[in-house]
Order: structure tokens, then sequence, then C-alpha cells
DNA sequence: CTGAAAGCGCTAACAC
DNA sequence: GTGTTAGCGCTTTCAG
């Protein structure tokens, strides 16, 4: 900061050109000619100039910049450093950022709970992507219901007036649960917390295949973090002792929670008890016996997330997508 | 969306008063008389309305904006989803909210190398906080030459003309090598990339504990992810056989892949191999065995950071500062 | 304690 | 192709 900061019109006095002609020269727009282009923005590099954002904000009535929000539960443990949230939040980042937009970041605890206005009104962000749907979705639909472009990572089947970008949960939790029938499981526990939208989907899939394989199910609702999934399987195993020989997780969190109880008292996975986690984090890889999962397309996803917002922005309509997913089979999984 | 969108002058005229009063309300500006004060936020609020922060960061000339880094080096594999640093970010974003700061992140590849002009200049943000020093610190140093306001994540033993606030990565890495000693082991292999400044000072650490000892060092250099780690460990057992009995990774991924290939050659942790591993993530707490590891106080050091960048934006200056560390010692070195 | 008025730096009609 | 000009919506002196 050796010189004072130049403004656009200094830089144009400068090139004894117009302030217009500078502007347009920087923006690209081709009613400049090229090589006075080319010329002026090799001037502006040269002075070390940039245009102040908050000017040309202000004046265009937008920003460039998207809003995206990690969405939690108020009462759940599941924290802001949830390795796959912040996963699908780098992979946004980086789809943002080839389209030339930036990316302020929120969680629902900090900004206020009318995001409409928050966000949009106060011309903050020109649209909103909201990680993870949450048990409420009341938020959200605010939001959509008052006009603001915005897309949603979550369960694309919900039923929603905004497009929602997600795995196939549904199909997720059956081939889940399948792959473990496949195994030789006859008694699968469903291990996670069906009131949560992703993770409801994924339970009917265990559900649909439990029933067509005729067994029994037994779902354990729970708070889905790997401690909380380490207390419940220790609890269970206290109660009722080895009582299955199969855990469908909700996330590979909890698959590793439980896993960790089970190793601790010698069960044998996968010989004693099959595991079949979600998301396919890099942990799953790296654990021992190795954690079979669903991977979910989070790079591809977060390309449609922002294609969707974008179509919002330029006055489309948007609709809800799923994204292909797949089974990794691994060791725990595998006998 | 229903109403067009309110400005400040319309608030004013409904409200019968000056946009100057307006605006003094809305900041809660204590010129302003209290009852005064309340009726127009209360009018605002039943409006809807929000500052428009274009024209109020145009105006004020700040933004109340923090730009964060992802400092990532070209040439590791360490990814953008490595969970410590997303911890990081989590907690400094916690800690800009409680200030009324908003967070825009980016990262090493997209933002240009000119991270001056292109956050501060064009009046993106404030100020900026960078998360890692890398093995390279050409793009902070240029920032913090030109007058930016600057604070970094990373070793505050580094020489530095900006604040670094971070562990002292010296004792932890002697710390951590000294408790490996004192059970029993004594052929230590450091495992990391003793280029990389924070992990360096924890090589040093671990370099004065061995000699202390009077054993003989061995130090593997490789690229800071699992998968590298991993694949290290299982390249030295098969070249020279079990040639060590403790590990003192730089972080807990590496500890975390080299204990992976421990178990599928069936090699005893923490009887025939201890470890010890750095950051402290979930995983560490949930792998079997659980992981020892160095705590490293992360939301102390984003309030810290916050605090240092703060007193900078107010013309003050501030030094670098060390946060305690801690060993949490759990089973994969107690013998 | 409140109001009037002058811009912050840029963009986009509208001219030429 | 390029220049002139009128604001975008707010904050902040300065006056009272």
């Amino acid at each position: 900061m050796t010189d004072k900061k130049l403004t656009l019109a200094d830089l144009a006095k400068l090139a004894g050109v117009s302030t217009s002609t500078v502007s347009r020269a920087l923006n690209d727009n081709p009613l400049i000619k090229q090589e006075t282009r080319d010329k002026l923005q090799h001037l502006a590099k040269q002075h070390n100039f940039s245009l102040n954002t908050a000017a040309s904000r202000l004046r265009s009535q937008k920003t460039n910049v998207v809003a995206v929000i990690i969405n939690l539960d108020g009462d759940t443990e599941q924290s802001i450093s949830d390795p796959f949230l912040l996963k699908v939040v780098g992979e946004i980042n980086l789809a943002l950022n080839k389209q030339g937009l930036e990316l302020l970041l929120s969680n629902s605890f900090m900004a206020s709970d009318d995001w409409a206005n928050y966000f949009i009104n106060s011309r903050r962000a020109d649209g909103i992507i909201v990680v993870g749907q949450g048990k409420s979705q009341a938020n959200i639909e605010a939001a959509a219901n008052a006009g603001v472009p915005l897309v949603v990572w979550g369960d694309p089947k919900t039923p929603s007036n905004y497009p929602i970008v997600g795995s196939d949960n549904y199909l997720g939790g059956r081939l889940a649960s399948e792959h473990l029938l496949a195994a030789g499981a006859k008694n699968i526990v469903f291990l996670g917390d069906p009131g949560h939208a992703e993770i409801g989907e994924r339970h009917r899939g265990y559900m649909a295949a439990i029933a067509a394989a005729n067994v029994t199910p037994h779902v354990v609702s729970i708070d889905i973090t790997s401690r909380a999934a380490y207390q419940a399987i220790n609890q269970l195993l206290l109660d009722k002792g080895l009582c299955f020989d199969g855990i469908m997780a909700c996330s590979d969190m909890v698959a590793l929670g439980a896993m960790k109880a089970l190793k601790e008292r010698y069960i044998s996975i996968p010989n004693d008890v099959a595991l079949v986690g979600f998301d396919d984090i890099a942990m799953a890889d790296i654990s021992h016996p190795s954690l079979s999962s669903i991977k979910q397309n989070t790079q591809r996803a977060s390309v449609l997330l922002v294609e969707k917002l974008l179509a919002q922005l330029m006055g489309h309509s948007a609709q809800s997508q799923v994204v292909e997913i797949e089974l990794i089979s691994r060791q725990s999984s595998q006998r």
C-alpha cells in the first residue's frame, strides 16, 4: 500500500480514455476493441488496480457471492466438523470458483432465521446453497417462498418447491442392506436417526430389503455421531448380547463408532458382524478392517447445485435431481 | 419478495424522520435516543428491512468480512478435506461470528497470488486469516508487506513480520517422543514431512528427545496423507522387516494410515509398535486401538487469531502467540 | 439529539 | 467503438 488507492477514474485519466471504457474493458465487454481491452487490463495489472467490489455491487445490484449455509439441527451433536459435510463444502467451493462466484460461509446457528432478509435483501449474496436438510425444513421453505434463489443438498425425493440435489438414499439403504443379506447376515441392525430426511430414506431402503428377505428389522435410533453409535452398540451388547450379525449404519462416522464397540469385545468383523456405512469418507478406506460404504458423488452433486443455482439467478427454474451412488465393498462386509 | 425492496430513505419517510436518524438508529449509535432507536429498529423488522451492505460498505470503506484462505501446497495430496484444517475453519467461523464478522472462504488454488490486491484492494474483505503456512511463505509475506491486516495459523516460532498463532510444535514433538520412549520404545520412526514449517518443528522436538535418550533417529519423509503413510510403512516393513518399535506421526491421519499397515500384518499395537499422532481429531478416539495424540487447542487459537486480526484492523500491532498443547494418552502407546 | 447534503466508486443508459 | 452523465443506497461531516 505504498500509493494511495487508485480509482477507475484515475486509471481512465492515466490511459486518456473515459471511465466507461475502462469499466467495460476490465469487465471484458466485447463492445470494446480487443486491443483497447488488452492495453487497459495490462495497465490495471501494472498499477495494481482492482475494481472496488462494493461500488460495483451497489451499482450493478449483484454480488457474485453465494452464501453456503451448513444446516445442523440444534439438538444433534453432529458438529460443524463432520467430515462429510465439510467435504461437500469443499467441493462446492471449487464448483463456485469455477463459475467466478465467491463463497460466504455460514451455519444455521449464527445467521438469523430469516435467510431471505439477512443474505439476499441485504445484498450480501445473490443466492443460497443449503448443505443438509436437517430435521426441519422451515427456514428453507420460508426463504424459498420469499423467492430467494436457493438450492439444497439433501434428499431429492422430499417434496419441495426448491431444487434438492442428493443421492438416491432409498436405493443406497436398500443396496447396503441387500449386500449384508447376500453376505449371509440375518439380523441386521439399522443404526441411525430415521427422523432426519436423508436418513429416513436410507431407513426405508433398509426396510424394503429386510421385508423382501423375510427377516426381522431392528432399528436402533441414535444421534448421528460416532460416540452415540459406540455407546448404543455397547449398550445393546450389554443388554441382549450379540443379538445381530449385521449393521447398516447411516453414515461412516456412525459405522466407525459401532466398529470400535465390536472390536473392543473381540467380536469379529465381518465374520460375527458385517458392516456397511454411508458416505465413503477417507477413513473408510483407512480403517481396519476397511469399511464398506455407499459412496455419494459429492463432486458431481456440487457442480449440479451450482448449475441449478445459476439457472435460478438467470430467472429459469430448476428441478431436484438424484446423483448416482455406488456400493464400495471392502473388508467389513466380505465373508 | 412481495413488495419491492425498501430503502433507508423509504423507511425514514415512513417514520417521519431523516435518513441520518434511521441510519444511526439501525447502527445502534448512542447519539440517538434509546426510545427512537427502539422504535426504528422495530419498524425495520416489521417491514423486513435490511441495510444494503454494498452501499454501506462503499460509503464506510469497511466490509466486516474476513477472507479465510486455506493454504495448501501445490504438490501435496493433502486435500481441502483434511479434517484438521476444516475443524480449524469451523472454529474460526464461530470466533468471527461472535465479533460480527463474516467469513469469505477461499483456498490458495483459486485466489490469484496477489492476495492484497484481490481481497483488500478490491474491498472484498478487511483482513485475511491464512490457515496453514505450507512450505512457502511467499504469498503471505507479500501480503503482509503490502500492509494487509493478516494473521496466520501456523508455527508461531517462524520468524515473521505478521502474527502467527499456533501450537508449540517443538514441545509437542518432544512430548510425543518422550512418551514413546517412556513406554519402552527404542527405535522410533518419525513419519512426516520435515520440510513443512509446523512439522519441521515437531521433527526438531523428536530429534531432541531422541538425542537426549541416546538412541538413533529414523526419519521417514512422506507426503502428509494417510495413504502415503500406509504405503511408506508397508514398504519399510517389506524392505527391512520390523525394524522399529515406535512411530511418532506428524498428524493423526498419518498415524491412522500407519496403523492400518501394522494391523494388516498382525503387528500388535502398542506391544510391538507404540504410536502417537498429532491433532487429536475425532477419529483418534474412535479408532481401535484408540490413538494417543497431541491435542491442539484450536478453539483458543481461533479466538486469538480473530483478536489479533481485529487489533490490526484498529491500527494496533499484534505478536505471534503459542497456544498450549496437551498429550492425550490412549491405548496406542500404553504398555 | 436530529437534519441537510455531499459523496463513496462504479456501471449502464443514452449520446455521438 | 467510445464518452457523458446520472444515479445505486448508504454514512458522515457540519449545522442547528
